[in-house]
DNA sequence: TCAAGGTAGTCTCTAATGCAACCAAATCAC
DNA sequence: GTGATTTGGTTGCATTAGAGACTACCTTGA
Protein backbone atom coordinates (compact mmCIF):
# COMPACT_ATOMS: atom_id res chain seq x y z
CA UNK A 1 0.00 0.00 0.00
CA UNK A 2 1.54 3.59 -0.68
CA UNK A 3 2.58 5.65 1.83
CA UNK A 4 1.95 8.84 0.12
CA UNK A 5 -0.41 9.82 -2.68
CA UNK A 6 0.93 12.23 -5.31
CA UNK A 7 -0.93 15.48 -5.19
CA UNK A 8 1.02 16.01 -8.44
CA UNK A 9 -1.13 13.12 -9.53
CA UNK A 10 -4.25 14.34 -8.76
CA UNK A 11 -3.24 18.06 -10.42
CA UNK A 12 -5.69 18.19 -13.63
CA UNK A 13 -2.92 20.48 -15.56
CA UNK A 14 -0.40 17.83 -14.62
CA UNK A 15 -3.31 15.06 -15.95
CA UNK A 16 -4.11 16.90 -18.94
CA UNK A 17 -0.35 17.72 -20.05
CA UNK A 18 0.85 14.10 -19.57
CA UNK A 19 -2.58 12.50 -21.14
CA UNK A 20 -2.16 15.03 -24.34
CA UNK A 21 1.79 14.31 -24.83
CA UNK A 22 1.29 10.90 -24.78
CA UNK A 23 -1.60 11.09 -27.22
CA UNK A 24 0.17 13.31 -29.79
CA UNK A 25 3.35 11.06 -29.40
CA UNK A 26 1.59 8.08 -30.44
CA UNK A 27 0.30 9.93 -33.65
CA UNK A 28 3.07 11.29 -34.31
CA UNK A 29 5.35 8.29 -34.73
CA UNK A 30 2.34 7.24 -36.44
CA UNK A 31 2.70 9.74 -39.19
CA UNK A 32 5.77 9.84 -39.28
CA UNK A 33 6.02 6.27 -39.87
CA UNK A 34 3.45 5.95 -42.78
CA UNK A 35 3.68 8.97 -44.53
CA UNK A 36 7.02 10.77 -43.10
CA UNK A 37 4.75 13.73 -41.96
CA UNK A 38 5.19 15.65 -38.62
CA UNK A 39 1.89 17.54 -36.68
CA UNK A 40 2.44 20.23 -38.30
CA UNK A 41 2.79 19.47 -41.64
CA UNK A 42 -0.56 16.98 -41.07
CA UNK A 43 -2.62 19.88 -39.69
CA UNK A 44 -2.01 22.15 -43.10
CA UNK A 45 -3.06 19.38 -45.03
CA UNK A 46 -5.48 18.47 -42.84
CA UNK A 47 -7.16 21.82 -43.45
CA UNK A 48 -6.38 22.47 -47.00
CA UNK A 49 -7.91 19.12 -47.85
CA UNK A 50 -10.96 20.37 -46.42
CA UNK A 51 -11.00 23.80 -47.23
CA UNK A 52 -9.30 23.87 -50.02
CA UNK A 53 -7.43 27.38 -50.98
CA UNK A 54 -6.20 29.12 -48.23
CA UNK A 55 -2.98 32.00 -47.22
CA UNK A 56 -0.65 31.23 -44.58
CA UNK A 57 -2.44 33.55 -42.52
CA UNK A 58 -5.35 31.49 -43.05
CA UNK A 59 -3.56 28.42 -41.55
CA UNK A 60 -2.36 30.09 -38.73
CA UNK A 61 -6.41 30.76 -37.42
CA UNK A 62 -7.26 27.38 -38.68
CA UNK A 63 -4.36 25.35 -36.79
CA UNK A 64 -3.65 27.82 -33.79
CA UNK A 65 0.27 26.97 -34.86
CA UNK A 66 2.88 29.86 -34.77
CA UNK A 67 3.01 31.79 -38.32
CA UNK A 68 6.44 30.09 -38.39
CA UNK A 69 5.49 27.23 -37.85
CA UNK A 70 2.79 27.44 -40.63
CA UNK A 71 5.05 28.84 -43.30
CA UNK A 72 7.84 26.02 -42.18
CA UNK A 73 5.26 23.30 -42.75
CA UNK A 74 4.19 25.12 -45.72
CA UNK A 75 7.31 25.15 -47.32
CA UNK A 76 7.95 21.26 -47.10
CA UNK A 77 4.53 20.58 -48.66
CA UNK A 78 5.56 22.53 -51.48
CA UNK A 79 8.77 21.40 -51.72
CA UNK A 80 7.66 17.57 -51.59
CA UNK A 81 5.25 18.65 -53.75
CA UNK A 82 1.98 18.11 -51.88
CA UNK A 83 1.13 21.45 -52.28
CA UNK A 84 1.68 24.71 -54.53
CA UNK A 85 1.24 28.15 -53.86
CA UNK A 86 0.22 30.59 -56.83
CA UNK A 87 -0.29 34.47 -56.24
CA UNK A 88 -2.66 35.99 -54.90
CA UNK A 89 -4.69 38.45 -56.92
CA UNK A 90 -6.01 40.79 -53.78
CA UNK A 91 -2.80 40.58 -51.99
CA UNK A 92 0.27 40.81 -53.69
CA UNK A 93 2.04 39.88 -49.63
CA UNK A 94 0.03 36.38 -49.82
CA UNK A 95 -0.07 33.79 -51.72
CA UNK A 96 -2.98 30.94 -52.24
CA UNK A 97 -1.95 27.44 -50.99
CA UNK A 98 -3.49 24.23 -52.46
CA UNK A 99 -3.12 20.92 -52.23
CA UNK A 100 -1.79 19.22 -55.43
CA UNK A 101 -3.03 16.30 -57.31
CA UNK A 102 -0.20 14.14 -55.11
CA UNK A 103 -1.71 16.15 -51.89
CA UNK A 104 -5.20 15.27 -52.76
CA UNK A 105 -4.50 11.67 -52.92
CA UNK A 106 -2.03 11.56 -49.66
CA UNK A 107 -4.99 13.56 -48.06
CA UNK A 108 -7.28 10.60 -49.12
CA UNK A 109 -5.48 8.15 -47.09
CA UNK A 110 -4.64 10.47 -44.28
CA UNK A 111 -8.10 11.54 -43.52
CA UNK A 112 -8.86 7.61 -42.85
CA UNK A 113 -6.08 6.86 -40.44
CA UNK A 114 -6.69 9.99 -38.44
CA UNK A 115 -10.50 8.64 -38.25
CA UNK A 116 -8.75 5.52 -37.37
CA UNK A 117 -6.19 6.78 -34.67
CA UNK A 118 -8.73 8.67 -33.03
CA UNK A 119 -11.07 5.47 -32.86
CA UNK A 120 -8.07 3.35 -31.63
CA UNK A 121 -6.71 6.07 -29.20
CA UNK A 122 -10.18 7.03 -27.60
CA UNK A 123 -11.56 3.60 -27.63
CA UNK A 124 -10.94 3.47 -23.23
CA UNK A 125 -13.92 6.16 -23.93
CA UNK A 126 -17.40 5.33 -25.06
CA UNK A 127 -19.68 7.62 -27.76
CA UNK A 128 -21.38 9.93 -24.99
CA UNK A 129 -18.03 10.08 -23.24
CA UNK A 130 -16.23 11.15 -26.37
CA UNK A 131 -18.67 13.88 -26.63
CA UNK A 132 -18.81 14.69 -22.94
CA UNK A 133 -15.04 15.42 -23.18
CA UNK A 134 -14.77 17.34 -26.02
CA UNK A 135 -17.56 19.32 -25.07
CA UNK A 136 -15.20 19.58 -21.71
CA UNK A 137 -12.29 20.34 -23.62
CA UNK A 138 -13.67 23.12 -25.99
CA UNK A 139 -15.62 25.38 -22.85
CA UNK A 140 -12.12 24.78 -21.33
CA UNK A 141 -10.13 26.02 -24.05
CA UNK A 142 -12.66 28.96 -24.65
CA UNK A 143 -11.81 29.83 -21.05
CA UNK A 144 -8.68 29.81 -21.07
CA UNK A 145 -8.05 31.89 -23.96
CA UNK A 146 -10.33 34.80 -22.23
CA UNK A 147 -7.73 34.71 -19.24
CA UNK A 148 -4.85 36.43 -18.57
CA UNK A 149 -2.52 37.81 -21.94
CA UNK A 150 -3.75 36.53 -24.58
CA UNK A 151 -0.62 34.27 -25.83
CA UNK A 152 -0.13 34.01 -29.11
CA UNK A 153 -0.93 36.96 -31.09
CA UNK A 154 -3.46 35.82 -33.68
CA UNK A 155 -6.38 35.01 -31.42
CA UNK A 156 -8.92 34.15 -33.97
CA UNK A 157 -11.14 31.09 -33.40
CA UNK A 158 -10.58 28.10 -35.88
CA UNK A 159 -14.11 27.13 -35.76
CA UNK A 160 -14.93 29.02 -39.42
CA UNK A 161 -13.01 29.15 -42.27
CA UNK A 162 -15.75 30.41 -44.39
CA UNK A 163 -15.06 32.40 -47.87
CA UNK B 1 -22.18 31.53 -41.28
CA UNK B 2 -19.21 29.15 -42.20
CA UNK B 3 -19.22 27.77 -45.36
CA UNK B 4 -17.45 24.71 -43.63
CA UNK B 5 -16.67 23.46 -40.61
CA UNK B 6 -13.08 22.14 -40.30
CA UNK B 7 -12.46 18.58 -39.44
CA UNK B 8 -9.74 19.58 -37.87
CA UNK B 9 -11.54 21.48 -34.88
CA UNK B 10 -13.16 18.03 -34.41
CA UNK B 11 -10.61 15.94 -34.23
CA UNK B 12 -10.28 14.73 -30.31
CA UNK B 13 -6.28 14.84 -30.64
CA UNK B 14 -6.13 18.30 -31.68
CA UNK B 15 -8.57 19.92 -29.32
CA UNK B 16 -6.77 17.73 -26.55
CA UNK B 17 -3.11 18.89 -27.92
CA UNK B 18 -4.34 22.55 -28.20
CA UNK B 19 -5.77 22.85 -25.30
CA UNK B 20 -3.36 21.32 -22.91
CA UNK B 21 -0.87 24.01 -24.37
CA UNK B 22 -2.92 26.72 -23.93
CA UNK B 23 -3.09 25.07 -19.84
CA UNK B 24 0.31 24.30 -19.43
CA UNK B 25 1.57 27.64 -21.22
CA UNK B 26 -0.35 29.65 -18.62
CA UNK B 27 1.11 28.23 -15.65
CA UNK B 28 4.50 28.08 -17.18
CA UNK B 29 4.17 31.57 -17.69
CA UNK B 30 2.65 32.44 -14.27
CA UNK B 31 5.24 30.26 -12.07
CA UNK B 32 7.84 31.59 -14.39
CA UNK B 33 6.79 34.94 -12.81
CA UNK B 34 6.44 34.50 -9.70
CA UNK B 35 9.24 31.60 -8.82
CA UNK B 36 11.35 31.84 -11.89
CA UNK B 37 10.62 28.26 -12.03
CA UNK B 38 9.80 25.54 -15.10
CA UNK B 39 7.34 23.37 -15.10
CA UNK B 40 9.75 20.44 -14.88
CA UNK B 41 11.39 21.92 -12.13
CA UNK B 42 7.97 22.76 -10.41
CA UNK B 43 6.97 19.35 -10.97
CA UNK B 44 10.22 18.12 -8.94
CA UNK B 45 9.71 20.23 -6.18
CA UNK B 46 6.05 19.43 -6.07
CA UNK B 47 7.05 15.49 -5.56
CA UNK B 48 9.68 16.54 -3.34
CA UNK B 49 7.98 18.94 -1.14
CA UNK B 50 4.94 16.24 -0.98
CA UNK B 51 7.04 12.73 -0.62
CA UNK B 52 10.43 13.78 0.74
CA UNK B 53 13.47 12.30 -0.02
CA UNK B 54 13.87 11.46 -3.39
CA UNK B 55 16.34 9.82 -5.41
CA UNK B 56 16.87 10.78 -9.40
CA UNK B 57 14.76 7.39 -10.84
CA UNK B 58 12.25 7.86 -8.34
CA UNK B 59 11.11 11.29 -9.86
CA UNK B 60 11.17 10.13 -13.41
CA UNK B 61 8.73 7.46 -12.05
CA UNK B 62 6.49 10.18 -10.38
CA UNK B 63 6.64 13.41 -12.88
CA UNK B 64 6.82 10.59 -15.56
CA UNK B 65 9.40 12.68 -17.74
CA UNK B 66 12.43 12.21 -19.21
CA UNK B 67 15.57 11.21 -16.79
CA UNK B 68 17.20 13.74 -18.79
CA UNK B 69 14.81 16.27 -17.94
CA UNK B 70 14.71 15.45 -14.65
CA UNK B 71 18.86 15.55 -13.80
CA UNK B 72 18.40 19.60 -15.45
CA UNK B 73 15.66 20.22 -13.15
CA UNK B 74 17.14 18.90 -10.22
CA UNK B 75 20.60 20.57 -10.95
CA UNK B 76 18.76 23.92 -11.39
CA UNK B 77 17.15 22.88 -7.82
CA UNK B 78 20.70 22.62 -6.21
CA UNK B 79 22.46 25.47 -7.73
CA UNK B 80 19.54 27.71 -6.65
CA UNK B 81 19.82 26.31 -2.74
CA UNK B 82 16.39 24.92 -3.03
CA UNK B 83 17.20 21.02 -2.59
CA UNK B 84 20.56 18.79 -2.18
CA UNK B 85 21.89 15.83 -3.13
CA UNK B 86 23.00 13.50 -0.50
CA UNK B 87 24.95 10.43 -0.86
CA UNK B 88 22.78 6.79 -1.27
CA UNK B 89 24.04 4.62 1.07
CA UNK B 90 21.96 1.67 -0.29
CA UNK B 91 23.73 2.70 -4.24
CA UNK B 92 26.41 4.79 -4.60
CA UNK B 93 25.34 5.84 -8.16
CA UNK B 94 22.52 7.71 -7.11
CA UNK B 95 21.54 10.45 -4.64
CA UNK B 96 18.78 11.15 -2.18
CA UNK B 97 17.28 14.31 -3.33
CA UNK B 98 15.75 16.95 -0.92
CA UNK B 99 14.54 20.26 -0.16
CA UNK B 100 16.22 22.60 1.38
CA UNK B 101 14.54 24.59 4.45
CA UNK B 102 14.59 27.88 1.35
CA UNK B 103 13.02 24.73 -0.87
CA UNK B 104 10.72 23.77 1.89
CA UNK B 105 9.48 27.65 2.40
CA UNK B 106 8.97 27.64 -1.57
CA UNK B 107 6.99 24.63 -1.70
CA UNK B 108 4.42 26.71 0.95
CA UNK B 109 4.09 29.09 -1.28
CA UNK B 110 4.11 27.03 -4.55
CA UNK B 111 1.26 24.08 -3.60
CA UNK B 112 -1.08 26.93 -2.90
CA UNK B 113 -1.01 29.04 -5.62
CA UNK B 114 -0.62 25.45 -7.87
CA UNK B 115 -4.62 24.78 -6.33
CA UNK B 116 -5.62 28.52 -7.37
CA UNK B 117 -4.20 28.47 -10.96
CA UNK B 118 -5.90 24.50 -11.10
CA UNK B 119 -9.36 26.91 -9.84
CA UNK B 120 -8.63 29.44 -11.91
CA UNK B 121 -8.09 27.60 -14.82
CA UNK B 122 -10.82 25.02 -14.53
CA UNK B 123 -13.58 27.81 -13.61
CA UNK B 124 -15.20 27.16 -16.68
CA UNK B 125 -16.35 23.79 -15.07
CA UNK B 126 -18.08 22.71 -12.13
CA UNK B 127 -17.32 20.13 -9.99
CA UNK B 128 -19.22 17.33 -11.20
CA UNK B 129 -17.38 17.83 -14.68
CA UNK B 130 -13.97 18.61 -13.16
CA UNK B 131 -14.10 15.17 -11.78
CA UNK B 132 -15.59 13.35 -14.59
CA UNK B 133 -12.50 15.35 -16.60
CA UNK B 134 -9.94 14.07 -14.45
CA UNK B 135 -11.78 10.45 -15.16
CA UNK B 136 -11.63 10.75 -18.40
CA UNK B 137 -8.40 11.50 -18.67
CA UNK B 138 -7.34 8.84 -16.59
CA UNK B 139 -9.21 5.92 -18.66
CA UNK B 140 -7.88 7.60 -21.53
CA UNK B 141 -4.05 8.31 -20.89
CA UNK B 142 -4.27 4.31 -19.39
CA UNK B 143 -5.59 3.00 -22.61
CA UNK B 144 -2.90 5.09 -24.40
CA UNK B 145 0.24 3.27 -22.56
CA UNK B 146 -1.37 -0.05 -23.06
CA UNK B 147 -1.35 -0.03 -27.06
CA UNK B 148 1.34 0.06 -29.03
CA UNK B 149 5.30 0.46 -28.51
CA UNK B 150 5.22 1.80 -25.09
CA UNK B 151 7.36 4.41 -25.99
CA UNK B 152 10.32 6.14 -23.16
CA UNK B 153 11.51 3.02 -21.37
CA UNK B 154 10.45 3.26 -17.57
CA UNK B 155 7.01 2.94 -17.58
CA UNK B 156 5.39 2.41 -13.82
CA UNK B 157 3.01 4.35 -12.39
CA UNK B 158 3.04 7.49 -11.10
CA UNK B 159 0.30 6.46 -8.10
CA UNK B 160 2.13 5.44 -5.56
CA UNK B 161 6.13 6.47 -4.01
CA UNK B 162 5.53 4.43 -1.19
CA UNK B 163 8.89 4.19 0.90
C1' DT C 1 0.44 60.92 -54.77
C1' DC C 2 3.03 60.44 -51.00
C1' DA C 3 4.16 59.50 -46.25
C1' DA C 4 3.01 56.67 -42.01
C1' DG C 5 1.64 52.77 -40.16
C1' DG C 6 0.10 48.03 -40.44
C1' DT C 7 0.26 43.20 -42.15
C1' DA C 8 1.96 38.64 -44.63
C1' DG C 9 5.64 36.11 -45.02
C1' DT C 10 10.55 35.01 -44.33
C1' DC C 11 14.92 34.61 -41.93
C1' DT C 12 17.89 34.16 -37.98
C1' DC C 13 19.17 33.39 -33.45
C1' DT C 14 18.32 31.32 -29.02
C1' DA C 15 16.07 28.50 -25.77
C1' DA C 16 13.86 24.07 -24.85
C1' DT C 17 13.13 19.19 -25.51
C1' DG C 18 14.36 14.49 -26.44
C1' DC C 19 17.63 10.83 -27.76
C1' DA C 20 21.73 8.23 -28.01
C1' DA C 21 25.98 7.38 -26.39
C1' DC C 22 28.53 7.22 -22.28
C1' DC C 23 30.54 6.41 -17.43
C1' DA C 24 30.38 4.40 -13.03
C1' DA C 25 28.42 1.53 -9.70
C1' DA C 26 25.85 -2.54 -8.86
C1' DT C 27 24.17 -7.14 -9.89
C1' DC C 28 24.45 -11.54 -12.10
C1' DA C 29 26.87 -15.84 -14.06
C1' DC C 30 30.07 -18.69 -13.43
C1' DG D 1 36.50 -13.54 -7.14
C1' DT D 2 36.34 -12.01 -12.56
C1' DG D 3 33.93 -10.89 -16.46
C1' DA D 4 29.38 -9.72 -18.48
C1' DT D 5 25.09 -7.38 -18.06
C1' DT D 6 22.10 -4.02 -16.10
C1' DT D 7 20.95 0.37 -14.19
C1' DG D 8 21.37 5.38 -12.20
C1' DG D 9 23.05 9.33 -13.68
C1' DT D 10 25.44 12.55 -16.88
C1' DT D 11 26.98 14.74 -21.07
C1' DG D 12 26.57 16.11 -25.86
C1' DC D 13 24.05 16.38 -30.03
C1' DA D 14 20.20 16.95 -33.06
C1' DT D 15 15.75 18.50 -33.57
C1' DT D 16 12.06 21.72 -32.50
C1' DA D 17 9.69 25.82 -31.15
C1' DG D 18 9.42 30.63 -30.43
C1' DA D 19 10.88 35.68 -30.32
C1' DG D 20 12.52 39.40 -32.99
C1' DA D 21 14.05 41.64 -36.85
C1' DC D 22 13.48 42.50 -41.69
C1' DT D 23 11.37 42.83 -46.43
C1' DA D 24 7.76 43.51 -49.42
C1' DC D 25 3.40 45.06 -49.88
C1' DC D 26 -1.02 47.02 -48.58
C1' DT D 27 -4.04 50.84 -46.54
C1' DT D 28 -5.09 55.19 -44.75
C1' DG D 29 -5.27 60.00 -44.63
C1' DA D 30 -3.68 64.12 -45.81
Amino acid sequence: MPQKISRLADFLPYLLSVTSNAVSGRIADEYALRFGLKIPEWRVMAVLGDAGSRTQRDLVGATLMDKVAVNRACKVLEDRGLATRSPNARDGRSHHLELTEHGRTMHGQIMPLALEMEELLFAALDADERAQFKVLLGRLRAHVRTMGGNEHGTDDGMEEFGA
